[in-house]
DNA sequence: TATTGTTATACTCTATAACTATA
DNA sequence: TATAGTTATAGAGTATAACAATA
């Protein structure tokens, strides 16, 4: 189940290519590690995550609570719950991170009209500002990773990802 | 730049669509989330961790000792600084994980001939014999990702994922 | 001086259990 | 009895600084 990819890296040159321990550290031999997608997926997100973060410095900034900014832009008054469950946060984990963007003075808490037990999350003005600097971070970001895919691939991709895990997006065209 | 994937999912029928407030909880609008990368990345990989770490529960086993495994079998007498190189692990963060396995018994550090600072680290007989059964559950679970994804779905998605942080993957045909 | 490995430490993200105040 | 939010806590994973032994 294509456990040898490695295989199919043979050249077809007459020339024997040689073992090309030049590289030094990068002669490490993964094994079928360098085919397998769990493996592929942790080395593309950190490496997108530290471009991320290195775009959002300036604003000390991480995907984590930039997500929660767009959710509650596009959904002004929604409860914790529900942000926890588009971004695949649990409740518990969401409370220091609301709590903190409510100390930074982007976002607050405002009670729920006919439930005393739930808040309804807003962005500030500062926040909305912020977060309008950061989209264009994170637009350019987004631009200069579909430049390093060529033509199509980004959309490509993203498809290819939703398939992975969303069971409502099928298998291409068998 | 991509901004809105929203407006592809028109249905060409020409009964309009019901806005859909069906499910509740999916009726949160995540705005550019919804075709950013970084976000995409982030959920497909904890999917396929998740399951990956299920497929490895019965061995008491994650997905990053388990490449160290994976690393060690293919290039026995490797040293630590080098294992984190392949890996992307700091020196400083192998440390417990070795130890880790070492405690198990399924790894072990043996000094090396001409350079007493440096460790080689080798799998010992449990350690070769636990790998064999993690690789057939991880080459399962490849498996499944592979029919999710489609015929040449997952070549496409790994040479996608390379282009997206390897240097040495250039974009395809422009 | 530089390198290998280590300790100590801190931060982010995720996970479970138990609690409160409402409904 | 169930739900929204919270507290406390623990475990991965990752990061920096400083150190010992050796090269």
């Amino acid at each position: 189940m294509g456990a040898n990819d490695t295989l199919m890296h043979m050249k077809t040159s007459s020339a024997p290519v040689p073992p090309a321990p030049s590289d030094d550290a990068a002669a490490v031999e993964l094994g079928p590690l360098r085919s397998m997608l769990h493996h592929a997926l942790r080395a593309a997100q950190a490496g997108v995550m530290d471009e991320l973060q290195a775009a959002f410095a300036a604003e000390d900034m991480r995907a984590l609570p930039f997500a929660i900014l767009v959710v509650l832009s596009r959904n002004p008054g929604l409860r914790q719950i529900q942000v926890g469950f588009a971004l695949g946060i649990q409740p518990t984990n969401l409370v220091p991170l609301i709590d903190a963007l409510e100390e930074r003075g982007l976002a607050e808490r405002r009670p729920v009209p006919r439930d005393r037990r739930a808040h309804g999350l807003f962005l500030t003005r500062l926040g909305a500002e912020t977060l309008a600097r950061l989209e264009a971070q994170a637009a350019a970001h987004e631009a200069r990773l579909a430049e390093r895919l060529g033509p199509g691939g980004r959309e490509q991709l993203l498809a290819l990802l939703r398939r992975l895990t969303d069971p409502r997006h099928p298998p291409a065209q068998d």
